[in-house]
DNA sequence: AAACAAACCTGTGCGC
DNA sequence: TGCGCACAGGTTTGTT
C-alpha cells in the first residue's frame, strides 16, 4: 500500500504528534508483527522510552530512541499507524500499542506484513540488513539525472523492474512509477540501459516532481481506503493520477488514446501507448 | 544475471 | 445470498 509520499506523509505525522515523548506502555496483540525478535523484546524496547526523532529512508521509518536504540517500523501491503486518544475503541487488526500519557499510537495491520522492530544501530549490519542496501532515496538524498543514470546503469531489465528495485531506488512502488513513467513518456518496459539521456533527465524530473506534489497532497488514497495519515485523514494525490488504475479510460494528456494495462514482473501496469515510447 | 512464481495474510469486489 | 476466484500500495526466497 504506502509508498515513499504515504511514508513521508505519516512521518510528519508522527513529528507532530508523538515525537519527544516518553512511551509508558507498549502492548503487542499479535506476535508475527514483532516476529524479527520477539514480543518481549519491544516491550522491553519500547518501555519508558522516548522517540527523538522520526526519520524515513525509502519506505522505511527510523525512529531514534533515547536509549541508544532505534525503532523501525514498516507498513509494507496494509499497515497504518493511528494516532489516537488512550482509551479510544481500536480498530480491528490492531497489533502494536503504544500509550503517551493521553495519547495512543496504533500499529493496525490486516495482512500482517508489517512489522515492528527495536534494534541497536551498532548491530544495524546484522539485524536490519536490508536497510544498507537501500538505494537513493529521491527526497532524502541528492537526486539528479547524473545520479539516475547511475542507479539504472548496468541492466537491461525493463526501466519499471528497475525503479521498482529499492535497491537502486528506494521509495517507488506501484502505483508512482507508472505515474512517474508517463509524465516522462517513456514505456515501462524500455529496457534500462537503453534509456537515451534526454530521456533519462525527463524521467528523473519527473521523479522529483511527482514524488513532491503526492507529499503535497497527503499520498494517494484509493478507492478501498486503506491508506490514510495518522489523524485517520485521506491522501488525495489519486485525483491526480494520469494512469494508475485507469486501464480503458482515455487517456488524460493525449485525450486521444486509451490507457493500457498490462503486466511486469507480476505487478499491474498503466500506461499511454500513443504517449510513452 | 534475470525472469518468474510462490510465499507471507486478510479483505474486497465481481461473475455466476 | 452465497461461493469461488482474482486481485491488492511490498519484499524475500527459491526455481528455472
Amino acid at each position: 500500500m504506502p509508498e515513499l509520499p504515504e511514508v513521508e506523509t505519516v512521518r510528519r505525522g508522527l513529528a507532530d504528534t508523538i515525537v519527544g515523548r516518553r512511551i509508558d506502555r507498549v502492548e503487542v496483540g499479535r506476535e508475527r508483527t514483532v516476529r524479527r525478535t520477539s514480543k518481549q523484546a519491544l516491550i522491553d524496547g519500547l518501555t519508558g522510552v522516548s522517540i527523538m526523532e522520526v526519520q524515513r529512508r525509502g519506505k522505511y521509518l527510523l525512529a531514534p530512541l533515547d536509549s541508544g536504540y532505534w525503532m523501525m517500523v514498516h507498513l509494507r501491503m496494509s499497515g497504518r499507524l493511528l494516532v489516537a486518544a488512550a482509551g479510544t475503541e481500536r480498530p480491528p487488526h490492531t497489533h502494536v500499542a503504544l500509550t503517551f500519557g493521553p495519547d495512543e499510537l496504533w500499529f493496525v495491520d490486516p495482512r500482517t506484513f508489517g512489522e515492528v522492530v527495536v534494534y541497536d544501530p551498532e548491530r544495524a549490519a546484522e539485524e536490519m540488513p536490508e536497510l544498507a542496501k537501500l538505494g537513493v532515496d529521491p527526497v532524502v538524498d541528492r537526486f539528479d539525472r547524473t545520479v539516475l543514470a547511475r542507479a539504472l546503469a548496468g541492466t537491461s531489465r525493463p526501466v519499471k523492474t528497475v525503479l521498482l528495485d529499492q535497491h537502486r531506488i528506494a521509495g517507488l512502488g506501484n502505483i508512482y512509477t507508472d505515474e512517474v513513467l508517463h509524465r516522462a513518456r517513456v514505456r515501462f518496459d524500455r529496457p534500462a540501459s537503453a534509456l537515451r539521456p534526454v530521456e533519462i533527465t525527463r524521467l528523473s524530473k519527473a521523479i522529483v516532481e511527482v514524488l513532491s506534489a503526492a507529499i503535497e497532497a497527503g499520498g494517494s488514497t484509493l478507492v478501498d481506503t486503506q491508506y490514510v495519515d495518522v489523524a485517520g485523514r485521506t491522501g488525495e494525490f489519486q485525483h491526480q493520477h494520469l494512469v494508475y488504475g485507469r486501464q480503458d479510460e482515455g487517456c488524460l494528456t493525449c485525450e486521444k488514446a486509451v490507457i493500457r494495462r498490462s503486466t511486469v514482473g507480476g505487478r499491474s501496469t498503466f500506461y499511454c501507448p500513443r504517449c510513452q515510447r
